[in-house]
DNA sequence: AAGCCATACAATTATATCGCTATATAGCAA
DNA sequence: TTGCTATATAGCGATATAATTGTATGGCTT
């Protein structure tokens, strides 16, 4: 059904300002998406050691070899990294520039909060 | 190569090298999941412009108000806002710095991909 | 106190995701 | 061709997530 007003007296209540119209909003969630898995954070991490075949890969990532395969296509079609065939392997490599400006990010913060609440990694 | 690739269980296999532990990927993983919601990225966009009682997030989200009360338990569980009670309402503001930058590098990302590849938002 | 308002919480359902196993494809080698 | 290796894909079960509805709580105001 459609969406009814849930106060009594807000039917005229135009639409609110946007600053990012939601299409933006939903294609920066689904890159967020992509490495929101420790797994595919893992291939990430490893490639921005250099580029790794997906054999390397799967052992780097201590899954089986469907899963990494499965989670090396979500990064793909995420724009993150690019593969190419080379005899009877695929290379993989980061594509995407931003993901080390992200890491830097988010290694950055999780060292701050470890520093101030004591220890959670180790 | 002489290796005998032993599916999971090789007892020989040493661990592969990891420069980051599973700890702090499982970590950033839960950072970028909170971020991986559209309605969740339309709050903190929202917020970006100053603080907002969940009312007016309510408001600016377009769901309705149970849905945006767990987006914000999610969001403030993973240290990206702050509430603060004033009389009736609650307030919310950004509390994690990183956010902006977060947001600068996606969409700086989005933008270069849209010039890129024609139109896909608008 | 009663009643209202803003918000949080609980239960439900629908859908998405992860990891697994099994199978299929692609490319090389003999 | 057959066979082997590297990778991709399909199907399944279990778990997780999101939206909705209803209800409960906290805090005014009268």
């Amino acid at each position: 059904m459609p969406k009814k007003s849930q106060s009594k007296h807000s039917r005229t209540a135009p639409p609110p300002e946007k600053s990012l119209p939601d299409a933006a909003l939903a294609m920066i969630a689904e890159r967020f998406r992509a490495l929101s898995e420790p797994v595919r954070l893992r291939l990430l991490s490893t490639l921005m050691a250099g580029e790794r075949n997906v054999t390397q890969l799967v052992e780097a990532a201590g899954t089986g070899q469907a899963n990494v395969s499965k989670h090396l296509s979500i990064l793909k079609q995420a724009g993150m990294i690019a593969t190419r065939r080379e005899g009877l392997s695929t290379i993989c490599a980061i594509a995407d520039p931003s993901i080390y400006q992200l890491c830097e990010i988010m290694c950055t913060r999780l060292k701050a909060e470890h520093t101030e609440r004591g220890k959670a990694l180790e």
